[in-house]
DNA sequence: TTGTAGGCGTTATCAC
DNA sequence: GTGATAACGCCTACAA
């Protein structure tokens, strides 16, 4: 049924024969045009200003002969790959994989490939992952959150151009991309609070996580402004995840504490703590008000469908993506995100004071 | 800020100095070991036997020095790169994503890479895809449904090795990875029909896609093995997303028709639909049961939570990936998915007859 | 069993 | 501006 892999076989006469299978060279198109291949390649990077006649002749060359360059000996003889590899912590995370779209969409427009690994928020699988990536060769890093330390972050910037995401981690090597953690967080809770909610519970991130940790500034800023006690027992911890979410609203509904909204870290928690809810027949938003985080695409269809902090994920990754590709260039990147948005929707609701 | 992205200069000397970057080559390898390039490269292929003491020496000589095989080198050398080029839809896909976890899974320990490329079910992006892999040399492709003909798909599968997902594809040189999506269909509806219900509408997927038709022909097969007869107006057109399933309910409800539950082709279209019902004060399962398809993981913390067909995606994916192994070993691929499963949760409920 | 000598397709260096 | 020529790091006939 198979055929053993071997598919291009070492042909023993000289390099550029056109006769030969599908491959076409660059050698190849330099013959056709009647120039050297170093001209074929200098304009095909535009190393050199070449005549206009030439060029002329290369293009048509490359274009009848249907020439594409072959990233493998780039990157062998320039040390380019036109690769990016990108650490993420799950490739299927609702979040991150929303991010990595953005990454894919904008790097393929600038000819680069984005090469995704997992660390599954395990530092010693994020070294296994970095290290492949090296032995890829390729010529940036996209490093999206993650446990390993910034000291082993920065040794590999030193090998390669990174741009890391949802990190305190800035140096000359190092572009960082953020997001206004603090002010999504802020203005969840200030939602909440105008819609006449006081005992407000929150719901914590991963507290490895300094995303979560700015949100739940955010929220102390938001009651501290409102004049609104802090109470810790309303802060329950939670992990980004589902499960989280739902485990916390049970505590707190076991707590017997009066609560009359929760403000969860994430939509995944919110979903969570939802369930949680429902399951113990308390009505959204009738009962109890809810706000998640991210505006990821569950949230939409959520029942009831979820108020909660836009930030583009999407963007973020390709304002990552494109920070690489201006670092690649060596140009000094800069990043613009819009800024957090509250989106409302149906699981909250205005109540009497 | 930032450096050009040059970082290993060409060096005038000869190929094997112990002495130069932190690059360790197959050559300084062979000199520490005092036998030629060639030997290394035999070991570290297992392309021929070697003595003992030669051995020996070459794996201290290999741990000691560090060296890791150049991947790059070694495709364009070899024409081998260790990377299965990955045709997949949406990198954010609730269902791909969990499949693509299992491919990279199952690769890694095999030494290979994935490299993902997206398709977005449009065949010109497809076509755009493949050759971004092709060039990029892929040592074999795994192909997750999309738009491309056979045809085309037959093409590239003379070039390299290939897998395909949720089409009707079988040739000798395909390896094709089906689930029985049929019986998921069966089993989904006989749990409704044993439930009580005989008014059971279905929300169809994607016409184009395999998975949705068969899961459609397990819907009208049990209703015609409990002598249920088909009626037409009860069979929705969807589209596997969310705003398919809400937008299909919409119109089911408008339509008047008695119905008591609803088979929805997978949980997006379930869950679209459960919201759709939220919004008209149809409660699940009071006044309609539901029935996803999938088992993917917003299924589980739905509200309410949602009873669905188990298909392990995952599993999907890791066997496609072991199939290619296999490919690529010369061997005769065969993959054993464990068949589906119906996962009762709470969108369903017993009624009256 | 082991070494030698190309060659993979492209880029970079250095003369012209 | 343009063309030889030598790498890049590895693999694989072929010879020994």
């Amino acid at each position: 049924m198979t055929q053993p892999p071997t598919r291009r076989k070492r042909s023993p006469s000289t390099a550029s024969t056109p006769a030969g299978t599908g491959t076409v060279t660059l050698g190849m198109v330099a013959k056709a045009a009647g120039v050297s291949p170093s001209t074929v390649s200098r304009i095909l990077n535009g190393t050199a200003t070449v005549s206009p006649e030439k060029r002329e002749a290369i293009d048509e060359a490359i274009r009848t002969l249907g020439f594409r360059p072959n990233p493998v000996a780039r990157g062998l003889a320039g040390g380019r790959t036109l690769s990016v590899g990108v650490l993420t912590q799950t490739i299927n995370s609702p979040f991150y994989g929303e991010a990595l779209r953005g990454i894919e969409d904008r790097l393929e427009v600038a000819g680069y490939i984005p090469i995704f690994v997992s660390g599954h928020w395990h530092e010693a699988e994020e070294h296994k992952a970095m290290e492949a990536l090296m032995s890829r060769r390729v010529d940036g890093l996209i490093v999206l959150a993650g446990r390993m330390s910034n000291d082993a972050l920065q040794a590999y910037s030193q090998q390669v151009p990174m741009v890391v995401v949802g990190r305190e981690l800035h140096t000359d090597r190092i572009f960082s991309i953020d997001f206004d953690n603090f002010t999504g967080g802020l203005l969840a809770t200030q939602h909440l609070i105008e819609c006449g909610h006081r005992r407000i519970a929150f719901i914590a991130g991963d507290p490895l996580h300094k995303d979560a940790l700015d949100r739940e500034a955010g929220y102390r800023a938001a009651l501290e402004r409102a004049g609104i006690a802090f109470d810790s027992a309303l802060v329950l911890n939670g992990d980004f995840t589902e499960a989280g979410g739902l485990m916390a609203v049970n505590r707190l509904l076991e707590s017997g504490l009066a609560f009359s909204a929760i403000f969860a870290a994430n939509d995944q928690t919110a979903i969570g703590a939802a369930l949680g809810l429902y399951r113990r027949n308390v009505r959204v938003p009738d009962d109890v008000s809810l706000v998640g985080f991210d505006d990821l695409a569950p949230a939409k269809f959520s029942v009831p469908p979820l108020t909660t902090i836009r930030q583009s994920v999407y963007e973020i990754g390709s304002e990552a993506a494109a920070a690489m590709l201006d670092m690649l260039k060596g140009e000094t990147p800069a990043a613009k995100l819009p800024p957090p948005e509250l989106v409302a929707r149906e699981s909250t609701r205005r109540v009497a004071r």
